[in-house]
DNA sequence: CTGTTAGCGCCTTCAC
DNA sequence: GTGAAGGCGCTAACAG
């Protein structure tokens, strides 16, 4: 039944040549003749003859097969970046074999393992929230993978990644909230272990100074990004003496629970207070009362960019080099003010 | 620099024994001294030793990889299903390589190509909205991949797939609405490609009449699934003689938008016109005015019990058997009915 | 209990 | 121009 596929032998045999002849044949060597060229390729799309890849995989130890790791795919943001992801590794002929950390550092470290014995030729890694052991991502180095890290990036050095220029974003939206008038300017911010969190924080006190806004670091409160996280940061912003008029929220899931929230305590929203965020989703379009802006940080672009360099490594890395130079991209990020009507 | 990966040869170069032995040990195998296992483990776990993969893959014939084929991540139900589909297979050891159509045929070609060529040892695939030549599926059969369908199946026969059960969903909505006074009731299905456009449809079709209501196909328009083919569809709604009073959608997203619209028009959702929906997304719960109910549809067991039966097809496929029986499982769907405050 | 051998399908020197 | 031969790492049938 199950019409065993043709090999080259298959094919050697039939034209009563040698396999390397076949091989070379197919592959267009320039020593060999037309003629038998010819025969071969005809013979070859006659048999529907398709190169076996398991055993070119092995043969080369090569897979042309890139393991993505990723928080969850159900939020928007980082479909996009394996949207990105894919289309760049489609175009260069890889595949892409996926992994969900669900936020869970076990499970991460039980990914990495299994798609480093699968012989991906190469990694992208983006951090469970809580990841604090870096061991898994020592040993990828070790075994000589490359990865590259995209948006939730490790707090290690040399190494390879993508993420977006959140400074520039942060002054945006700040100066967006100053120019109306706000001054009373609070945060919700993202876990301590995530690197964005830090430069989100620092941006956000570097920025209010410039505006002559004195920092108050009560006005700057923590959501594990959970729903139930995020009202209790609601909670305590609420519950400050001198109540904030605006909040930047760590990204625009966060601003829906908090928007949420804040209805619940018959909040008006972008009245009494007002939301700005970042990831730009576009699921607040279908929002009545969406953040006033929220900071576009393109993932599917990140996601472009961590595979051409990813796949950029791959390459060299088949030379030997002694590859010493650390990618660090930073995208451009840019404020994106919604239409309220 | 690269430590070359240490292989059996090596280890039983070192002990001073056989490769098959030290392969042998290394399972277990029953035939094995005890010494002698220990002796491999231990120099095996000091070298660190993982079997090559790919090595195992070509001789087996078996990758132990799943291809996923479908639309798009972007909507949590498809990434809900992933999860499913990937829960399982970790499982059981297998990995998933993971390809989106972008609802777009060509694509889903391109995309069934590389991974039978990349030898998926089973793949799972969810239509394109618009496929209608079945032709790379029938490729699939003869190359003895096995597949299982979910959610938007193909008109073939003689194949496996999961998907939900919509009649007792539309009962339950259309009761849910009757019961409510609501009798001039429209329906915004999805493309006629999709069989459960069509099973929509005829579950509409009978379920109206049990409730001593006139079908006026004047009522039901088709959207294509996107943003401007469902405000095109709320148009023509719109635009009856006899306005509907209550509009079952295709699914959330289809609702999301038909909802957006009618509020551009004016409409006061949920009391001049409610809406009623398929798909029981969570962001349903961050919207203002979401539909009144929608049926729950399980899409993260849907994966599960998809990649079930392709798993248990890979195995039987070992075997060889004569296997006829095709998998048809319609998971149970659920009304839900939204808090609205 | 353990070793020998052959081979999976392909590529790549090396020889003619 | 073409062929022969070896080997990638692992498994498994066959011999002891």
């Amino acid at each position: 039944m199950s019409t065993k596929l043709p090999t080259l032998k298959e094919i050697a045999k039939r034209l009563n040549i040698s396999v390397s002849t076949v091989s070379r044949a197919l592959h267009n060597h320039h020593s060999i003749g037309l003629r038998t060229k010819m025969r071969v390729n005809q013979l070859a799309a006659e048999l529907n003859y398709e190169p076996n890849q398991t055993a070119i995989f092995f043969k080369k130890r090569k897979t042309f097969t890139i393991g993505v790791i990723l928080p969850h795919l159900s939020q928007d943001f980082f479909a996009a970046i394996v949207s990105g992801i894919e289309d760049v590794a489609f175009r260069k002929n890889f595949t892409v074999l996926l992994g969900q950390s669900r936020d869970d550092e076990e499970r991460e470290k039980r990914v990495v393992e299994t798609m480093k014995n699968h012989r991906v030729d190469g990694m992208l890694i983006s951090l469970a929230k809580n990841t604090s052991d870096y061991g898994h991502f020592e040993l990828l180095k070790k075994y000589n993978i490359p990865v590259v890290f995209f948006d939730r990036i490790p707090k290690m050095k040399d190494i390879h990644y993508t993420a977006s220029e959140l400074a520039v974003g942060m002054n945006e939206i700040i100066g967006f909230l100053v120019k109306r008038k706000f001054r009373n300017i609070a945060m919700i911010n993202g876990p301590g272990s995530l690197l964005a969190s830090k430069e989100r924080l620092e941006a956000y006190m570097k920025s209010l100074p410039r505006h002559r806004i004195k920092i108050d670091m009560g006005n700057v409160v923590i959501s594990n990004l959970s729903p139930e996280s995020t009202c209790q940061a609601m909670q305590e912003l609420l519950a400050l003496k001198r109540r904030p008029t605006a909040i930047i929220t760590f990204n625009d899931y966060v601003a829906m629970d908090a928007i949420r929230y804040a209805k619940k305590q018959k909040i008006r929203i972008n009245k009494d207070i007002c939301f700005v965020s970042f990831s730009n989703q576009p699921i607040c379009n279908y929002l009545d009362d969406p953040p006033l802006a929220s900071v576009e940080q393109f993932p599917y672009e990140q996601g472009e960019k961590a595979t051409e360099i990813l796949l950029e490594l791959i390459e060299k890395n088949d030379e030997v080099s002694p590859d010493t130079i650390f990618h660090k991209v930073l995208l451009q990020s840019r404020m994106v003010v919604h239409e309220i009507e």
